[in-house]
DNA sequence: TCATGTTGATAGTAATTTGTGATGCAAAAA
DNA sequence: TTTTTGCATCACAAATTACTATCAACATGA
């Protein structure tokens, strides 16, 4: 016996009819007709009368119909408690965020935090990896959004979404008549990046390092904001990768010039990270359940390659 | 949310421990934890505090189990409803039987049916199928069971069961070696037969006489029971054939002459009858469920080809 | 500090359940 | 009578649930 067959129930005794029923159930007829089969089997009673027009309920089934309620009830009030607690769940709570996220995740998960969880003080800090680790490390933050994996022994990562990047080739540059890029067509000397210590920074020069070996002393530009590099490379002074997420918003004229990468495609994984002593537990997976939520529709699961900000060290 | 994913929440809430919460609940652990996670992520809360030892209730955890246990104890009140309203079911009924039927059904399901149903009065008679259609139509029996199809325009059938029709071959009868018979080894001048107008009879015939159209006229034996039936065959008269569920009750030496056909086997199909003004319609489904249970055990099903009752007017 | 035992999580797959669209069939309505 | 309404049934698809095998984290005692 299972909830969803009590509510098929409760719908046709209010309705004297499996059809309309349905509707309300939204679901087909015969989808109600078995169930409802179902539940009179497994009771080994039949709760309605199908010989009267309209359907009657049997003595018993108004006797189930009525105790249905009460479960049908109190099962709901199960999701009140639920929202009723969230709005408990309070106190301040500090996220570190590294650079390349911060401007396209939070403005898509903060409003629907905020509203979930009105007690709940966030306090962001834009912060870059290295940062990060110290500061969750000596309590300075409770938990913080980067590039993983970063396989340190005290910090725990919960993976919320992979993220490919995509080239923005302009329109003057060689490979720009391509509808999809290899990884091979980047020239590591003309791709424009973030200055250094940005962990995306570390994962493109792996990306390319991998490829060719190509002399890594001659970077002509880099700069703090993914805008700068795309007017740089419109002003033909080369090509960026940009992450997906940050693609979404631009102009419809710049979406023109992007080129996705093959499958696998080049990718970083985005976690959420804390410390092993899971302090403010509650508040993460509130964070982690948020974003979940919000990023499902953006982020479609490909296949994708992970460029680890670790590999930096090799 | 199903109501048993929220028992498994009850088991471990109670046992502090997800192994033997799970053989509490009959399932292997990597369920409870799946279904425990699934309401949880559905829910967007922790209810279990896994970094403890022994793990621990949330906060919020305590209040889902404190409401779990309502919608637990709801739902189980169902069954002791429909429990209760059983035994309300009460009143005279009266049921008709066929002869071949009443000696092995009979005791099989009569016992479990008093236990259910303490109210209500059985009057239980043996008839042939044509008084039993006469006193259904006549309001003398409220149903029947009996060998079907009838196709009347006034009675309704629902089916019970498929039962295959064994052949009793006598040590000294040639086709004795045989492990399984084919319909084409009966000889229907050899086979003892139960009287006349016993529908068991009228399909014998008819399974034969699709076979070949042996001479009718010569019937050497017609008896009332099989037990007399097996004594004749045994004494060198001939073969007979029994309904499977009579088999059953054989000794164990005359379940040695036992021969089932080759499939698809010959077998009659066995039905709870009723006027389609459908009185007692409660009374008729407790003892088509009733007998249902406890025939499901008994009778396999196979392949069969019904011998049908109403070919005799053929 | 190193095997070892517990205990919960995960992955991959199998079994079961739930749902659907097409169709049947009986009773009511036109 | 014909048409319409309304539930049941069938065959198949999708989703869910459960299982086996395995892993990872942690605790325990040598």
């Amino acid at each position: 016996m299972t909830i969803t067959q009590l509510q098929y129930v409760l719908a046709v005794a209010e309705h004297k009819n499996f059809t309309l029923a349905a509707e309300k159930c939204f679901v087909t007829q015969p989808t109600l007709s078995m169930q409802i089969q179902k539940i009179e089997e497994e009771l080994n009673i039949l709760i309605f009368d199908r010989s009267k027009k309209p359907i009657q309920l049997t003595d018993i089934g108004q006797k189930i119909v009525n105790q249905a309620k009460n479960i049908v009830n109190e099962a709901d009030r199960i999701k009140d408690i639920v929202e009723q607690q969230k709005g408990f769940i309070g106190g301040e709570f500090r996220l570190g965020i590294i650079p390349t996220i911060m401007p396209t995740l939070l403005p898509m998960f903060l409003n629907n935090f905020i509203k979930k969880y009105p007690k709940v003080k966030l306090l962001i800090e834009e912060l870059n990896t290295e940062e990060i680790i110290v500061k969750l490390k000596n309590g300075h933050l409770d938990a913080a959004i980067a590039a993983t994996p970063l396989e340190d022994e005290k910090i725990k990562e919960i993976v919320l979404y992979f993220e490919p990047f995509v080239a923005y080739i302009p329109e003057q540059h060689a490979v720009f008549g391509k509808q999809e890029l290899e990884v091979s067509d980047l020239n590591l000397n003309e791709i424009l990046l973030l200055q250094d210590g940005h962990c995306f920074r570390d994962g493109i020069l792996n990306l390319c390092k991998s490829v060719s070996d190509a002399d890594q002393s001659n970077f002509q530009i880099q700069s703090g904001s993914f805008e700068t590099l795309i007017k740089l490379a419109d002003e033909g002074l080369g090509t960026t990768l940009l992450p997906y997420l940050h693609t979404l918003d631009l102009k419809e004229s710049d979406k023109l010039k992007l080129r996705n990468f093959k499958e696998p495609k080049p990718a970083r994984e985005v976690s959420l990270i804390y410390p092993k002593s899971e302090l403010k537990m509650q508040i993460i997976d509130a964070i982690r359940s948020t974003i979940a939520g919000v990023v499902k529709g953006a982020i479609v699961f490909q296949n994708v390659q992970i460029i680890s900000p670790l590999q930096k060290k090799a």
